[in-house]
DNA sequence: CAACTTGTGAAAAACCGGTTAACGCAGGCA
DNA sequence: TGCCTGCGTTAACCGGTTTTTCACAAGTTG
């Protein structure tokens, strides 16, 4: 079952929720104001936890193709969503760097 | 059991009181004269509160069918009611624009 | 340190939504 | 019938938002 389609359930991250299927991402039950991109790019990183996905995966699941070779968007994506993730939970790291490689998503922080 | 159908109940939101089978909307116990796609769009989104739904929900409910590919109706009729309530409910925001999604209906503004 | 990778602000481009106007159609009425 | 009115639909314009791209700063690696 691939995130975004079907019936994917709640992805409940300690006081984050992200509700695919209602386009939204909650903080303390608060919802984030986020655009299209980077509420897909989230519940991307989201659905595979703790694994370090390669701006490849990350821009096939959400762009739907594959990035040009020297192709920044996911960096810049990246960018935002942890300034706003930053905002709404300071003390959480949410989003890891693994350089050379990609990203990885951690719910604990 | 579906809005516009059967014996859906009142839908009381603050100074507004949407009555489905009376096609009425009353602010302040005081009708407004809205059109029968405006009185159903209303019905629609305010029985989804703080629900983001998309255009195509929307037109299925309202329209009982698929939207053109860039069909406009909804956002005509979302201004539109919105110009009505703004007259009636000055201070109030009702529906909520969700960009690259739909329109969300909040009780409270 | 040099080379490479990532972070990020800002401009440019693309896209989306708000609104108004025009048009066709149907009903009411003299 | 001919006119008027109101509703629904569609198109167009405009402004705002988002997305993309670029450039440079900052960080990392060997």
């Amino acid at each position: 079952m691939a995130i975004g389609t079907g019936s994917s359930s709640q992805l409940p991250v300690g006081r984050l929720e992200i509700r695919p299927e209602e386009h939204a991402a909650l903080v303390d039950g608060r919802p984030l104001s986020l655009t299209m991109r980077e509420l897909q790019l989230l519940i991307t990183l989201a659905s595979h936890p703790q694994r370090i996905m390669t701006r490849e995966e990350l821009f096939a699941e959400v762009w739907g193709s594959e990035p040009r070779r020297e192709d920044r968007s996911v960096d810049v994506y990246v960018s935002r969503l942890r300034a706003k993730l930053g905002q709404a939970l300071p003390d959480l790291q949410l989003i890891h760097t693994h350089n050379g490689i990609g990203y990885r998503f951690s719910p604990d922080g």
